[in-house]
DNA sequence: AACCAGGACGTGA
DNA sequence: TCACGTCATGGT
């Protein structure tokens, strides 16, 4: 077992499934987390709740973003025709708690407009990477999360714990770390769903984990997937 | 009070 | 290509 595939492991034995992605209205959880239950998003409505949210949490806390989308719920309008019909100047003013509401505000409007010419087909990540506003992270979690796809996503928490290891170079570019990941990850997951689940769990995981041990300098400190390393 | 959060983009070298 | 500034609110 490859060492990716081992700190998977350690993580999933140590919080268990973390039910990503979460949704306002998933009647599964007080939270929105749905542990294991892989049966979401649901529908059309929840796929796109999970874009709004992949757009809306880009460098912000989740919190803040739930606080955005319960904003949009109460106004009824936790759906991409309703915030089209929206006034701009309220939109912005109800995804305010998740910040840059201005640059967000655009980049969402104009993502819907991309998003109702799908009519259902899922995007290509080349599509998603066109769109103003969507760079890789945010392309991969609409991607894995919105429409489960094999794509793993990648973000801060994992670069640092991946570089705190020494498996990747700490100033590894996106692609490399995405790369790296899951061919690790493929060499021991052949079910293409399997595989899915894995990739969901493994970034919401890191997400986890690095709340506790990767936020703060000195990183790492206490994180006991050191014991990986010393079994090597 | 500084720093970071489930980033992306524009600019100049 | 890459380092750096900008976007903005909210919690520690």
């Amino acid at each position: 077992m490859n060492t990716t595939f081992k700190i998977y492991n350690h993580l999933y034995k140590k919080y268990g499934p973390q039910g990503w992605w979460p949704l306002i209205d998933c009647s599964s959880q007080e939270n929105g987390y749905h542990p294991n239950d892989y049966s979401f998003p649901k529908n059309t409505q929840q796929i796109f709740e999970v874009c709004l949210g992949s757009i809306l949490t880009q460098n912000t806390t989740f919190t803040s973003v739930t606080k955005s989308l319960q904003n949009l719920y109460h106004e009824n309008a936790l759906d991409s025709q309703k915030i089209r019909d929206l006034p701009i100047k309220k939109f912005k003013i109800l995804i305010k708690p998740s910040g840059y509401f201005n640059q967000k505000a655009e980049y969402i409007l104009n993502f819907i407009d991309f998003f109702h010419t799908l009519k259902n087909r899922i995007p290509l990540r080349s599509e998603l990477l066109d769109l103003r506003g969507i760079g890789p992270e945010t392309a991969d979690s609409i991607l894995l999360f919105a429409y489960n796809q094999a794509e793993f996503k990648v973000d801060a928490y994992t670069n640092r714990l991946f570089s705190h290891y020494g498996l990747i170079d700490k100033n590894a570019k996106y692609d490399e770390i995405k790369n790296f990941i899951e061919t690790q990850i493929k060499e021991e997951i052949q079910d293409k769903q399997t595989l899915v689940h894995v990739y969901q769990e493994f970034h919401a995981l890191i997400v986890a984990h690095s709340k506790k041990f990767y936020s703060k300098k000195p990183y790492g400190v206490g994180c006991f997937l050191v014991d990986i390393q010393n079994h090597l």
